[in-house]
DNA sequence: ATTCTTATTGCACCCAGTTGCAATAATAGC
DNA sequence: GCTATTATTGCAACTGGGTGCAATAAGAAT
């Protein structure tokens, strides 16, 4: 993991609370909410303020070291190294399914051709239901 | 208006505040914030509090007499006759284009085809650039 | 190891939005 | 028009997330 190299080269400090959490969203690899993430780090460290751990996210998401996605009712943090991706979460059993970034290029195209309009569709979190989920509701 | 009879039909009452609410969002016919919603309301009836006014948004929106499109940094409330569409928000600007309904259907038919997952995209807000900032910024 | 500089933190407070509950007001029945 | 019923409201307290500022600690220099 190069991302305490990249904060080191940026000038930025090395503390203890963004060793924690950077360490824990690398080792996890995997989806976390914010909740999660503060839980973790109140249990090692319960004098870390969530400001720091909220703006610990910040700005490790500003240097790239970790990816932000949000949508309307949740925000996923993820380790840089997973990659650029989209995500659909089942609204019925929360199960969250990862897909390629371009899937919104078609959408991207038409915009800018009818409109002008540049959207860059990023990291985005839809909310539907799951083939599993869809089959049992009928 | 069709509303007050709906809510009526439902056996919701119809109150001063309901009344206010609705009115405004339909003589304004365009996008309204949460924010100007309650300015105005408090306007004329400072006494009406704020957890009414969402409580009522909320309502409005259950019983399809307004559309609420969210996105991570805003909020727009629509009276319904203005019908299903997408909105594109340039971030430099603050434009807001309105878009059709059915832009995501690519989307909808690759998700479910290569996932089986069934995504429903309504009132979905996009940020990115209009033309004009786009071509300004260079 | 001590000192110095200043980036980072904790704290106290703010903000939009939500919730439980007791007070109030809309409506149905008289 | 008055009364009773109960849907709706105001209030107060809470939530997740964010901010300004004084206190602290990381790291550079000695
Ligand atoms: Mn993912
Ligand atoms: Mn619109
Ligand atoms: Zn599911
Ligand atoms: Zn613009």
């Amino acid at each position: 993991m190069s991302c305490f190299a990249t904060l080191k080269g940026k000038g930025l400090r090395l503390t203890q609370p963004r060793r924690v959490i950077l360490d824990f969203i690398h080792d996890k690899g995997d989806h976390l909410t914010a909740e999660e993430i503060i839980n973790y780090v109140h249990g090692k460290f319960p004098r870390v303020n969530k400001s720091t751990i909220y703006r610990t996210l910040e700005l490790l998401e500003k240097n790239e070291c970790v990816f932000k996605s949000e949508s309307m009712d949740r925000t996923i943090y993820h380790h840089a190294e997973e990659g650029h991706h989209h995500h659909m979460v089942c609204s019925k059993c929360g199960k969250t399914i990862d897909c390629e970034e371009d899937l919104f290029a078609p959408v991207e195209r038409s915009l800018g051709e009818k409109y002008g309009f540049n959207v860059d569709f990023k990291h985005v979190v839809m909310s539907g239901l799951c083939e599993r989920c869809k089959n049992l509701t009928g």
